[in-house]
DNA sequence: TGATTAGATAAGTAAAACTTATAGAATGCC
DNA sequence: GGCATTCTATAAGTTTTACTTATCTAATCA
């Protein structure tokens, strides 16, 4: 039995004759007899009553009927699936940020669900360590992290660019100055966030290199919360840029120029490299990139998803 | 994209590996490749991504994977189904009888029925005189009729032998007699049947020949109407023997021998030539030819059977 | 009865599916 | 790091299948 046999079936069920059927195929009448014959022999019983007026099915014939019409609706169904999957029309993505990159991958994200609104997004937050490993393991598609990742078997695209900044509150002695030297704020107290990471550590080495103190008296577990105690004048920071321009454009905090600090601090989304990227995956990476070059979009859009606190919590 | 080609598919995203599923299969790796490859041509985009360890699904072999094994289910329902029409576990007939003859058929309806309770028996009340038509018309498998129809296009075989028998109530004068000259009978009071009948037109044709008075007095619409008036002594009746067969044996009625009235008046059961009949209807018209030999058994089982005076009403 | 129509059969051809043999890429082992 | 191993792709040849044309048989219809 196969498809194209239960299609001539169905062909001759409706037109009541092979002969027909061979026209309404565009095949010769030998070759729709040769068809049924083979079907009947797979299903072991005669699906029609040869008449000498017309064909008409048997009880077995009517079962098969019911049948074939369903499977040649699947196999439509199909097609058209696979069309939906091309469109963008159907689909799934995964994907894992930490939480003081989501805000950054927002617009996106909005962008994605406006073109293709059937899609199915899914963003976990995870912690960025995890990241690599969860993707890795095939629980996420895609992960966002700010460093490129060692594991081998992934590919690392570079889709934000963006770096650390130096913030105070306004009222803060340094909040009218566009910029200022590293040594002039050895006498701060900073509000550090208190995980581990990569940047902290090379924070620490930069202001040792230029022997300024580096009071990091406060420590705490978000950006969200650093960025309050900021603003409630207990302290400065050192954060990400993209975690504090909602803040800095609406005047809550200022963001001052430390000459000697220069610490890029990209957003790479990164993916496995056997795996072929399913299309919705596909089309956000296509997304990310472009917001990448054309960041004032980004910026519009951005605000246009309120929350502006979301996210920036731990690295 | 055919039957053999998701067979193949599934076994790849089973086994996880081509080679694998070729050894699974009894093919070569090869044809396996090919395979996956026209799958993928017919479906327009790759359904593995041909990982160095393993192979894994792409976002449309997921799809494809759900719907591929639904259509091989309804293959294997299909078989499951034919099994079960050629094993009388599934299946249908219709049958269309007068109320005469429902009771005499009874048996074998019962017999099929209890060797094989999941098919489903449809007997439909209808005119003798339309029966054939109904048949003809394909609203019925079988018909069963008193008669052999003119109609070329349907066959008929004989399922039972009855015979006109004549009929008094127990107090009759002639009720003690076991056989009588028809022109004893002058005399009676004849309840007759109002349809038109073949029979009814012999009945009066034998007394004519005889040269012996037919008052045909009471014409009522049923047999059963008939059998109560005459029980009621309002008169006397030819009918068939076995629909009184049941008052008889119990002694509602007396059946008397008319020497000179001998009527046979066989059951035939006719069917459509250009139709193969269905495993059903063939398990059915063998019952009844075997219920026809062996009367006996037939006897028995009808009297299990209860409501003895259903049926026997019309011609 | 002859003409017509429907389906089966036979023989030949084109297409497909499968095989063996081989090549190329990636992994794992020493 | 190089070599053996494993996995899939490709090429070439063979068998199998499906289709075509031509012919035959049975049944209907005028």
């Amino acid at each position: 039995m196969d498809l194209a046999q239960l299609e001539v079936f169905l062909t001759v069920a409706r037109e009541r004759s092979f002969s027909r059927a061979a026209e309404k195929l565009f095949r010769t009448q030998p070759a729709v007899s040769i068809a049924i014959r083979k079907l009947e022999e797979s299903v072991g019983q005669p699906v029609f009553v040869r008449g000498a007026r017309q064909a008409k099915l048997t009880d077995a014939g009517e079962l098969l009927h019911d049948y074939a019409e369903r499977m040649l609706n699947l196999r439509d169904e199909i097609r058209k699936g696979m069309e939906d999957l091309r469109g963008l029309r159907r689909g799934h993505v995964s994907l894992g940020v930490n939480e003081s990159s989501i805000h950054a991958l927002l617009p996106a994200l909005a962008r994605l669900r406006q073109l293709h609104p059937d899609l199915h997004i899914a963003v976990q937050r995870t912690y960025s360590r995890d990241v690599p490993r969860e993707v890795l393991n095939y629980r996420l598609d895609l992960g966002a992290v700010s460093f490129v990742p060692q594991e081998e078997q992934l590919s690392a695209v570079e889709i934000l660019r963006d770096e650390l900044t130096f913030v105070v509150y306004p009222g803060h002695p340094l909040a009218g100055r566009r910029s200022v030297d590293i040594s002039e704020v050895g006498g701060e107290v900073f509000v550090a966030h208190i995980v581990e990471s990569p940047f902290r550590w090379r924070v620490i080495q930069l202001f040792e290199k230029h022997r300024v103190p580096l009071r990091m008296e406060v420590e705490l577990p978000t950006i969200e919360s650093i960025k309050r105690f900021v603003q409630m004048g207990m302290g400065v920071a050192i954060v990400p840029r993209m975690c504090v321009r909602w803040e800095v454009e609406r005047g809550l905090l200022v963001e001052v120029k430390i000459q000697q600090l220069k610490m890029p601090r990209h957003l790479y989304l990164i993916s496995r490299r056997d795996t072929r990227l399913s299309h919705v995956a596909l089309a956000l990476v296509r997304l990310l990139r472009s917001a990448r070059a054309s960041p004032r979009e980004t910026d519009s859009q951005e605000r246009n998803l309120g929350a502006p606190s979301a996210g920036c919590t731990d690295p």
